[in-house]
DNA sequence: ATAGAATGTGACTACATAGTCATATGACTG
DNA sequence: CAGTCATATGACTATGTAGTCACATTCTAT
């Protein structure tokens, strides 16, 4: 955790160093990513820094958790009323709120991407942690909405709930590759509900 | 490209500079990986290295080419006969190999799947021509298939190849994030047979 | 046996980085 | 106003790295 120097900064300044960090890492990636850049476009002391933050690491976890908390925000209405949401239609809100994030904020999911990619040594349990969270929480729902016959009994409800997450997780960044120029929002839109056509009734 | 002075070394040579560098990648990633280390563990010296290779990446280029042909040799007998073989039992025995590949060289199936998360300035025209290449062939068998009435003429072929590519590369790697202290390739087998159940015939 | 080519070597240069620390500047308080 | 505490600073240290090069060794062909 930054030190309290750091939130006593006024939040212009706390933004800015935020702001070029984002950018470095972004740039750079996790390990390239230098803290005397971070210092220079910040036009900040290097020693200012280490008052900041204890290290990289730090300052770098610190920027993970307000991605992550963004992102949940961002992500906040597909949760409204999962219960009385057709189940293929929370996952279309789902991975579209995904794709929204990925197009209007690409350098944040292209850090909190390669943020999963990263040895545990750096995630750590931030990582599994939400990944047990969320898998949980779709596992519960999915067992619920079996229950009422909106998912059929034969479907194990721990793989769905992998797959699910998978989806939401990589779709995005995976679909870019193919697109390596970027796509627009309605080509994203249209490969989902193809997507969700295989979902919900198979291949056959 | 490594220069001719690598393969005129006597194999055992070679093989043991590839086994240390594999160990280095594998350990430090592609950004931390160390010539100096590298170097090193091998005994041999600096000056020879650049004798070799050219510098880092023309190294890390040639183990991913070996670790891709590696791979396409152990999937063989999944391209043996696609046209006679079911869709399904096609995937089935894919990300079979996929995950057979996974558990058999973990080192190398990491190595790759960092060299797909890499920026493009590195992994450049092979990923991209990789993908291309494996999404151009799936779509066209799914388009025979199709015609056949073995795949239901709903389905778009670009998606469902997409979707197909995109669990072949990345499910083993997913999987094993969840069960961060390994799983048996049994609990890998009975996943699949899930996944496979709910893309033949959908979760209702 | 000998010339000449190919290969091996490791000390060395040049550079970049993380993190420290003595000192300066500001801000707040009794 | 004096004194104390929080913050800012940037030169400096220690460390690691990629890549070079003049020289040594080994191999090959005549």
């Amino acid at each position: 955790m930054p030190h309290a120097t750091f939130f006593n900064l006024p939040e212009a300044k706390r933004e800015l160093i935020v702001n070029h960090a984002v950018e470095e890492f972004y740039q750079a990636g996790y390990e390239k990513a230098s803290i005397s850049k971070i210092v220079e476009r910040s036009k900040i002391a290097k020693g200012s820094f280490y008052q900041y933050f204890e290290n990289k690491d730090d300052l770098y976890l610190y920027l993970i958790e307000r991605i992550h908390r963004q992102k949940r925000e961002a992500a906040a209405l597909v949760y409204q009323d999962p219960e009385g949401t057709d189940f293929v239609e929370f996952l279309r809100r789902l991975f579209l709120s995904g794709i929204s994030f990925f197009l209007e904020h690409p350098k944040y999911a292209a850090i909190a991407n390669e943020f999963m990619t990263l040895p545990k040594e750096v995630n750590g349990t931030f990582l599994s942690a939400g990944l047990n969270e969320s898998h949980r929480y779709l596992a519960e729902l999915i067992e619920r909405k079996k229950a009422r016959g909106e998912i059929g009994s034969g479907i194990d409800s721990d793989t769905l709930a992998r797959m699910t997450t998978f989806f939401s997780m990589h779709f995005a960044d995976f679909f870019m590759k193919h697109y390596a120029s970027g796509a627009e929002e309605d080509r994203y839109v249209r490969e989902v509900d193809h997507m969700l056509r295989i979902i919900e009734r198979g291949i056959r």
